[in-house]
DNA sequence: AATGAATGAGCATTCATTCAT
DNA sequence: TATGAATGAATGCTCATTCAT
């Protein structure tokens, strides 16, 4: 067992909670009304000892980012492989999208809101994710459409970002108002991407 | 004719470039990342010369919220009241609600994303609009329910919110791609809102 | 007359102070070793507002040599030009450079001593200026061997640097020690560099 | 044979490489600027073994002083009493001086740049050293004088510390150019301090 | 003998705001 | 109406130093 910096468990354990203070503390107060210092108040410890474990307050940022895109990335990729119908694994997909909110403390909120704030060069990798969540999302419209349970005019493109929109409004939503049902809402968000509004079909696909 | 400043015809016509370049900014920066240097640079004038039509940086993010909320919900109580099929309003109201994006020198976009980092108190005229524009669109659904237009199954809380997510989303999207075309995304975002994902009903109701 | 920052008069005769000061703190105290705060207080004024007058604390240091080095040289373009006998012109080359020590605020010290902390891009104007002054006294140097009044075996270029190490030398003792008298220094130094330690000639240049 | 700290073989081989790295980290970055980081960094230590070799930033300069002043002086004293004519000795002195820029890692460089940064109790040890240095020299062209090799009219404290800030010159310059030739600056050196740059004496001293 | 972690004071720089003119 | 000058508080970041292990 080496004990480098980077290895040494103790360093990832503060490690881990200083992303998560710096999530929480962005979420709140976005980058740049947020201050080193209330990140460190918020993990307990000195503002000059959490340089050592950021490089910078931008970093802390592009780790928050990451942090979250990963996460919900590698759901993603699980969930596409698995057998299913379409409309289930969108269902799916919609609960782990807004789950994410909930569970990885404002991580996703930071990352679509601020990461725009972020040095061009520190954002390439976040656009590869980012890039390849929509991919997947895509792909999971276009099965539907071969497979004749979607509509076969859909447009692939707009659907996965419409529902990406939908999501990101919602999982805002579930973290400003806790009473919120994730259930109950990710019910809701997959009935009117699949429905809409209009009276129902009188052969329901569901 | 009085030429006091509240109603000089300069100082009005300047103030609303005071308005229009710190819309400007808040977008591109955020408001703790923008300057009041920035504000005073898009406009030309000196730092010092922006506090002859700001009382501070705050009040300048009111204005221009206020600015973007009040004319985007004057164009929704003009079209709430005017003759026409359930449907056809709501593909109004996201048409209106796209354009502000286009024509308001991204005052919206402030609007949804900086709005919180005012004061309580300046927030309270903010909410106040806010809500009676999503009543308004609340109602334009309870309308097609109760019609026969629209599922009776509806929720039309959801549905007002969730379509403000769909058009804040792509209203965002309008700002970083200029290549997008409002016409053909607010009709995607009806259709969607509509008829779902779903293979189109026997008996279409458009 | 025009009132633009830069050619106010305010404006101008605060930044000669700004720079006067920068000079004496850096001499005293290295510029690594002196703070904002430090040129702030020698001045007068507010820390923050130093920044009316430099861009960063390199910017004063590279001001500081500036002002230093071009009043140096200028001094000896003139001398350069005027007649008389080499000896005489060294002598007041010597005179000049050591005076430079007492009326300019330390900030040829500065400038010998702390110049190399300045990045490679803000050096290069010295650099310039530097090598022009060396430049014109190995000039009286080459100047006197042909006349036949120096050493014709005389390696110019080495004469020039040593006597502006043994000015800057006798420079520094000046600032250190004001009891000690300029012109008994810089006759002492013309000695030394004309004539050297050896007994007397038979008969004599000077 | 005990092993304490201060005669363990391995303690004082490591307290001699940070006293190296310390000269020559101070060479290039100033006192001020150099960090205890830098240090360990050269040593291949980390930031906080430092501690166990240097009581604090500031007695390692003391230490690097006082490494090169000691050596510089000791050799200085045993090149006093030696026999030989007093050029010969003037010769070998500068030699010596210059040769500590080459062979001592910078610390004579440190030592005549850096040391007014020390506080100054920490400085008398330094003073005594150096004055003594000075003295010897200011000796060397006392006994010239005295015994005819020399101008009787000559100022020997001014030629000593002449001497002095001539070599300090030519030092500085050794370090940064290593193409420069030790003997030959040297012999230069000399033949300067002696001759001066007049046409040379019908008969030679040298 | 050496290290990793943490500290806390200090520093350069920024910036909203004020105000005399 | 507008400006130039100044302010002073805040902030990101650095760094010498300490200490348990």
């Amino acid at each position: 067992m080496t004990t480098s910096r980077a290895t040494s468990t103790r360093y990832q354990q503060q490690h881990q909670r200083a992303i998560a203070a710096a999530a929480s503390v962005f979420a709140k107060k976005g980058f740049h009304g947020a201050t080193t210092q209330d990140i460190a108040n918020e993990m307990g410890i000195q503002q000059g000892s959490l340089y050592y474990y950021f490089d910078s307050k931008e970093a802390a940022l592009e780790e928050v980012c990451l942090f979250a895109l990963r996460d919900y990335l590698s759901r993603m990729e699980v969930l596409a492989t698995q057998p299913g119908s379409i409309t289930n694994k969108l269902g799916k997909a919609i609960q782990s999208h807004l789950a994410s909110y909930r569970t990885h403390h404002e991580a996703m909120k930071v990352h679509n809101e601020q990461r725009l704030y972020l040095a061009d060069t520190r954002r390439e990798q976040l656009k590869t994710l980012g890039s390849r969540y929509r991919e997947l999302l895509e792909q999971l419209f276009s099965a539907g459409v071969k497979d004749g349970s979607l509509n076969p005019q859909l447009d692939c493109r707009f659907s996965a970002r419409s529902l990406i929109g939908l999501c990101n409004y919602w999982g805002v939503m579930l973290l400003r108002d806790t009473r919120l049902d994730i259930e109950d809402i990710g019910a809701r968000c997959l009935e009117l991407t699949l429905q809409g509004s209009l009276p129902p079909r009188i052969e329901q696909h569901l």
